[in-house]
DNA sequence: GCCGTTTTCGGCCCGACTGTTTTCAGTCG
């Protein structure tokens, strides 16, 4: 079986978790920690470099014995440190670390002084009024800790798509942006930084003088529970499960905390880090030299303190973007006014809603210059997918289309079924009266890696095939990604000369952003597309957008970024 | 366990809130 660098990851985040339990030197299991999320985040497969003979210690936080450690779990598929760190501690031990309110100290102390391996002993104990006898732990503590499992049995902690967190934040800030006193408002966080999902909103507001913005906060409407209300800091759950936490501050520092309270926490670590070395204090209230103020006012003073330029919120990952503002490497990210056409949009001929001449007129309300109708192949019955005699009859409303627009262009393409055995759903003759040729897995989502990749392979070698559509296939909290080696996959589009969709429907952001890295590093074009089944779709572009960023894509590596003449070329190019 | 503009030892990001305390530990972000 193939190690991925997840597998090895979650070894080190559990040796992490084991080896508080014990009371190990924090610093050490902080470099787990470090390990596990420079793994995570690595664009390349571990494996890879490893056979490649790459030297792994040059990674951020992995040193000798980590990356022994990496080869021992490629090779055997576990780690002899964990199994000995099992024998001391139990592995039951780590969900109790889940329960909110339980950490190493007092995991350790239910075990050591209770004998309380599991959650169900725990429960036992909680009911039994045991656990308040313990010191340090009192009848609150147990109360919270019987609530916590509860919820813990119920409800695995959510995580929202942004675009629906979006529909909680909006109506949220505007209400505090209209309580006296209140400055600025902005949500940070992975919010703010573009991530896909967000486990809670992080609110920053700055006030002028003192202001009652934090009553107002915790008596909002939509408010199910104040877990905690301070001066400064309070966190809510709103009745959607939502997790709001609110940070009030002064306008001198409002930069400063808004630089921390955006994160991620890597990217602050390293910065505080590097503010260390130059002998400042970095914390949510500015930028210290002793007890001087020497920034924080801004943003971008907070990195100028450190010595470098202004990072955007989608590369704060500590993935590299801190060493890229230091050189001055950092890429000027895709915006989306850069955006001159949307190359996958349905119509009511398959599964849309709306007809190609409304897509049009939605698709230039958005400033778009061209776009391509691509609606399913016969193939997906489910979705009314065309046939070669429904298809053409399409193409020719297309150019009756094309005949009255005027700075606009209607391109012809399709979205087809890849096959199990990796031939396309309709005939090169038809494919080849097209602009585009949009090839998709639709079906068979389930094959083992090899199978899967070899099919999509065999796809992308068809003489009429331009680009790949949303290539994981993954459905956000519904659908994991299929088994697809992508570093193959992108390299095939290279040597093809072939495109990769990032399909920017809020479940899909597909390609993922390490992907978008991948490609870029291969000079392989991304295709933002909307995949608009509705006129309002174009919205989501948007969201594409902020992936695309994530991935660090400039302009120049998005192909619908190109005026019309040269996309048509690009396209060409490819549909031979 | 990692790392180096105090470089092979001695540091390692920083602060708020809660509960159980009466000055602080634990947890969280």
């Amino acid at each position: 079986m193939p190690v991925h660098n997840e597998d090895i990851a979650v070894i080190f985040d559990e040796m992490a978790d084991l080896l508080e339990i014990e009371e190990a030197n924090p610093f050490r299991v902080r470099a787990y920690r470090n390990a596990a999320r420079t793994v995570r985040g690595l664009g390349r497969d571990l494996g890879d470099m490893v056979a490649a003979g790459e030297d792994l210690t040059a990674l951020p936080g992995i040193g000798k014995d980590l990356a022994a450690k990496i080869e021992e779990i490629l090779k055997t598929g576990s780690a002899g440190a964990l199994k000995k760190l099992h024998k001391e501690v139990p592995a039951s031990l780590e969900d109790l670390l889940k329960i909110p309110g339980l950490g190493p100290k007092r995991v350790r102390a239910l075990y050591q002084q209770l004998g309380i391996k599991t959650l169900k002993q725990l429960e036992k104990a909680v009911r039994a009024g045991t656990v308040r006898e313990l010191e340090g732990f009192g009848a609150k503590t147990e109360q919270s800790i019987q609530e916590a499992i509860a919820a813990h049995r119920t409800e695995k902690k959510k995580r929202f798509l942004h675009s629906v967190a979006r529909q909680y934040a909006q109506p949220l800030t505007e209400y505090l942006r209209n309580q006296k006193g209140v400055k600025q408002v902005v949500v940070a966080g992975s919010y703010r930084r573009g991530k896909e999902t967000v486990g809670d909103l992080d609110i920053l507001v700055a006030q002028g003088a003192r202001s009652d913005v934090m009553n107002a906060f915790v008596d909002y409407d939509e408010v199910a529970k104040v877990v905690s209300q301070g001066a400064t800091r309070s966190t809510v759950i709103l009745r959607s499960g939502l997790q709001v936490d609110l940070r009030l501050v002064d306008e001198d520092s409002y930069g400063a905390a808004l630089h921390y309270f955006t994160g991620s926490k890597a990217h602050n670590i390293q910065i505080r880090r590097r503010g260390q070395q130059r002998g400042l204090k970095i914390n949510e209230y500015g930028v210290f030299r002793g007890d001087k103020r020497v920034g924080g006012r801004t943003e971008d003073s907070v990195f100028k303190a450190v010595g470098l330029s202004a990072i955007p919120p989608e590369l704060r990952e500590g993935h590299g973007e801190i060493e890229a503002a230091e050189k001055g490497d950092l890429p000027r990210l895709v915006e989306l006014a850069e955006l001159r056409g949307d190359l996958h949009v349905h119509t009511n001929a398959s599964d849309g809603h709306a007809s190609a001449a409304q897509m049009v007129e939605a698709a230039r309300a958005q400033g778009l210059s061209y776009l391509a109708i691509t609606d399913h192949s016969r193939r997906l019955t489910v979705a009314h997918g065309l046939d070669t005699k429904r298809l053409r009859a399409q193409l020719a409303q297309i150019d009756v289309l094309n005949a009255n627009l005027k700075g606009f262009t209607v391109l012809k393409g399709i979205e087809v079924d890849i096959l199990e055995d990796g031939r396309l759903d309709l005939p090169d003759e038809v494919l080849a009266e097209l602009d585009l040729v949009i090839g998709a897995v639709h079906s068979h989502l389930g094959l083992a890696e090899r199978e899967q990749t070899e099919r999509v392979l065999r796809a992308m070698d068809q003489r009429y095939f331009t680009m790949l559509a949303h290539p994981g296939g993954r459905l956000l909290q519904q659908r994991e990604p299929c088994a697809l080696d992508m570093a193959r996959i992108v390299e095939q589009a290279r040597q093809r000369g072939c495109f990769l969709e990032l399909n920017s429907q809020p479940q899909r952001l597909d390609l993922t952003d390490v992907y978008c890295q991948l490609a870029k590093a291969e000079g392989v074009l991304v295709s933002i597309n909307s995949d608009a089944h509705r006129t309002e779709d174009f919205a989501d572009l948007g969201g594409g957008i902020s992936q695309a960023r994530r991935g660090w894509l400039e302009s120049a590596d998005v192909l619908n970024t190109r005026p019309r003449t040269r996309l048509r070329k690009l396209l060409r190019r490819t549909m031979g």
